[in-house]
DNA sequence: TTGAAAGCGCTACCAA
DNA sequence: TTGGTAGCGCTTTCAA
């Protein structure tokens, strides 16, 4: 259907080979040969078949990204950065999400392997070393981001320990006596090889630096309302809570309403990634900006650079700060 | 690097199509071969070469995907739904994002027509014949959602005009006596070739809708903070603003609360799109909920249908309603 | 400057 | 039940 090399050669009367140097503009081949070659082509309405092409060359200039999903906006930013930042190299994207599920994961790597895709992005909700070994095996060059696997594996994500003690002490300096922490679930029944590297290193953070502040650690594991409304009822003083992530901020948020607390007077608060959607939310949530523009570039330069065989690519820390807002 | 078929043949001894035969569980092998050779393979750590058979066969098992961005929760939505869609059925995504810029879009169409996509999935910001006259050269089975091109191309949507038009006497039944409306600049310096059907379908519905329920047509051709206001404050009477989308519906909401004004006793508010995050704000809007995930299904396997040859595959319009809120 | 041909890894068809 | 082989459309190398 489609015209190939071949039948541009046989219309010009050429080898394959000289159409080739034509389209490609390789030297060792006549401006004029070249010229009539370059008419036929376009007359003919000639476009390369790009999987031939990688399947001689051995690159498909398409990367992997494996992610949980793209409702969370975290997420879909960072990945339309990526995706942006691919395409100005000239590489696309096959999206693959996962939901957090492990056999997802699994089969989704497997399958842009057999892709070929010269790279990988990943998210992984998965660790462990049979894991990393699989990966390893895999011969690919692959950046995580996000959750971290190991040090065989280069990760780019912003310091969440550091900043979210940082966190703590912004929240200390405020004056508030009490700074409880509102994190996802991360008590036993998780299984060994689920990843969940980043929110561990954020309660890391909180636990730092409310050492570091020599306040109370409360944590509250899990979104659950009526320890929370217990928390702003029951504690004497200047009290905040902060969160793992925007999403509980908000929720929180919420809650206050229903029950007629007023952020910041009656509970200061604070989130986590500074979701575009917070600058539409009355009052305005403190969060903390991950700057996901500089991490999405990076983790795909990183990866590029990765590609291109360079070998002192290492681990980006991306730098970030706290955001601006109303709520404490 | 990678084992092929030829070795796994050499190792086991038989022909390479006999090695493919065992693989592919295809018929005309004895049982203890194809045992043998697939536990070779195994051992070996066989893995398929999708580039080659996608060029033996014909097909490649990917769809493209061209949309403006997924920073927009709408288009997040969707495209996660036709990915878990597309994977079930076998199919990935390669993403484009084109920020609705032309230029963009055609080249993306343009590689993934290279790539070989079975099928493409398109949220054209450009339309036009010999942008039509293109996408059919190309021969791809294609899917348009959001933005229609033209009968030629099998569109999915919701039937804005419809629904807005619902939604216009749906306001006005709630005693509304001016119902005012919330829209992009849709005035004469977009482009001729500029896709913009599906805010010109919900105008049309909005028009049609106040006609309809005898009401004044007051429409805003972009957010301009000081005619809102000013409706706000001089309208007389019990009045309402519908909005094109929910985010313009938020930012009145940020609007009206800086200038003292309340929703819904002030003014009505109502959006479309129905966000997720549409949850988390206060008042709750209105809205219309444009069933995403029937959308984004019935969009992929529209596109299926055509890949598979099927002939009666036709337009699809989505049911949906106005979802529940306290802002009018 | 050009041609010829081998190969990339797989599928599919015809013979044996 | 199996083998052999000609493609798929491109790149790349060696020779002319």
């Amino acid at each position: 259907m489609a015209v190939s090399i071949k039948e541009i050669a046989r219309m010009c009367g050429v080898s394959e080979g000289t159409v080739d140097r034509a389209l490609n503009n390789r030297t060792g081949i006549k401006e004029e040969t070249k010229k009539r070659i370059l008419e036929t082509a376009e007359k003919m309405n000639y476009r390369p078949n790009h999987l031939a092409k990688a399947l001689a060359t051995g690159h498909t200039k398409t990367i992997g990204v494996v992610c949980f999903n793209i409702i969370d906006s975290f997420f879909s930013s960072l990945i339309e950065v990526i995706e942006n930042t691919a395409k100005e190299q000239g590489y696309f994207i096959i999206l693959i999400l996962t939901k957090s599920k492990k056999a997802k994961e699994l089969e989704a790597i497997k399958y842009l392997a057999e892709r070929k895709v010269d790279g990988l992005i990943l998210f992984p909700a998965v660790k462990g070393t049979t894991y990393a070994n699989m990966l390893k095996k895999l011969d690919i060059p692959i950046v995580t981001i996000y959750n971290r696997i190991s040090d065989d594996f280069i990760h780019i994500d912003t310091d969440c320990a550091s900043i979210m003690s940082e966190a703590v002490s912004f929240i200390h300096s405020k004056g508030y006596d009490t700074v409880a922490y509102l994190d996802i679930d991360l008590r036993g029944d998780i299984p060994k090889d689920r990843n969940v590297y980043s929110f561990g290193e954020r309660r890391k953070g909180y636990i730092r630096g409310a050492e570091e502040c020599g306040l109370t650690q409360i944590i509250f594991d899990g979104f659950d309302k009526d320890r929370i409304l217990e928390y702003i009822a029951d504690t004497p003083g200047k009290k905040a809570l902060l969160c793992a992530y925007d999403t509980f901020a908000v929720r929180v948020l919420g809650l206050c309403r229903q029950h007629g607390y007023k952020v910041p007077s009656d509970i200061g608060l604070m989130g986590y990634n500074n979701m575009d959607v917070l600058d539409d939310i009355y009052p305005r949530l403190y969060s903390v900006d991950c700057n996901i523009r500089m991490t999405g570039r990076i983790a795909f330069c990183s990866l590029l650079a990765q590609i291109r065989g360079q070998k002192d690519v290492g681990d980006s820390k991306i730098e970030c700060n706290i955001s601006y807002g109303e709520s404490l």
